[in-house]
DNA sequence: ACCTGAACACCGTTCAAGT
DNA sequence: ACCTGAACACCGTTCAAGT
């Protein structure tokens, strides 16, 4: 009954659910979003639920299913729109922007599992929509196929790329230029002649870039197939 | 004298120098070739050089730094070709043909550091030679700096992919396009239907696909810059 | 049936103590 | 001056013991 006397314990919540796959998921994802991959232990978890790291192995396979498993809760949060030929191209941005800034949210899930998803419903649904679109552009499926592969590499590379900037973009720019410019010019004329260049633009904008050219390359492309 | 009576040491091999960054690189890379990323651990390379662990932090400055030197030894083994104009294409097929084979024969160091390379003179190095063939192409500037990270992303995932299928590529197919061959038609229309576009080709083939249109797709995209 | 928590075999990093 | 190895604060995973 006295329970300011019970010991470290956070039992006075508004009754949370005591455990299951989901509370571990749930809790995973909030450590993720505030610190980052590495600070998603199993003994970190646990802890956040009140329990020992033990106990979620009857609930998760262990921390490589735990984080397939909040990778497929993340990309269940994306929205999909139903491909329309007549827009399929800013469809296709739409959509890969939303998975790059979801991947974004979670720093670290991209680099972890992206290249190697689990593949669940929820992430061939992506899968299957991302195809949708690119053979409403006309492709022919091998194509398309390929081109879903090159995209997947744009979005994950963007996805890191944005979690390492996210601090203080502009600086880091201003930063990176710097260092650049001040190399010698003798024997790296390129990188000094161009710096700005190879710093050029936010985020935004380069993986927009990206994108055009993948497109426009798939589409343009005389090689092989 | 009497070197068999020495307990659990290696001191009969030719003579090793005692201890330098050098060394530690080296045995590191051993490590990296044969076991992967996750066993390079500070303990691990100690042990292989007779040490403890601690001892390596006189010539490193912890497991970040060792990763990022030894990422710059892999890419100084990297062979640089002067651009030339007449076959810039071809060379720059090859030069980012020997960077995925070189970062495939170090698994996980694609993954780890790819994405945030240190700026050695090393990595500089390879940047410059990349973008001079990109301008060899006749592109301008900008676009041929925004192609070079997009290559890079390309070789990345590519590199990832490439460990992911070592060990037995074709059989591994295989079953990734039963798998998807076995989905419910009615909810997953487009995979099932191209389930064998979507895993056809070998890692060489499409990363060659791959290549080519980023290059057509920066020669031809209409987008913003 | 479910959960606990101790135990095992590891980590990276620091630093007092030795040679 | 350099190296050692114990210590600290962590890991993931297993499993006997408890409720």
């Amino acid at each position: 009954m006295d329970s300011s006397s019970r010991p470290r314990s956070t039992r006075d919540r508004p009754a949370k659910a005591p455990l299951s796959a989901e509370a571990i998921i749930d809790a995973a994802l909030a450590i993720l979003k505030s610190d980052g991959l590495d600070a998603v232990s199993m003994r970190r978890v646990a802890a956040a639920l009140d329990t020992g790291a033990g106990s979620l192995y009857v609930y998760v396979t262990g921390r490589e299913g735990l984080q397939e498993a909040m990778f497929d809760r993340i990309i269940a949060t994306i929205e999909l729109e139903t491909p329309d030929p007549s827009r399929w191209r800013a469809q296709l941005h739409s959509l890969l922007g939303r998975l790059r800034d979801a991947l974004v949210a979670h720093p670290g899930i991209a680099a972890a599992t992206m290249v190697d998803p689990p593949r669940t419903e929820v992430v061939l649904g992506l899968l299957e929509n991302l195809l949708g679109l690119l053979l409403a552009s006309g492709l022919e499926p091998q194509r398309a196929a390929w081109a879903a592969d090159i995209l997947a590499a744009q979005v994950s590379y963007a996805a890191i790329e944005a979690e390492l900037r996210r601090t203080d973009p502009t600086a880091l720019a201003a930063q990176v230029t710097a260092n650049f410019a001040r190399l010698p010019a003798d024997r790296f004329p390129l990188i000094t002649a161009h710096a700005e260049q190879l710093v050029a633009g936010g985020v935004d904008e380069r993986f927009r870039f990206a994108v055009d050219v993948v497109i426009d390359g798939v589409l343009a492309t005389t090689s092989a197939r």
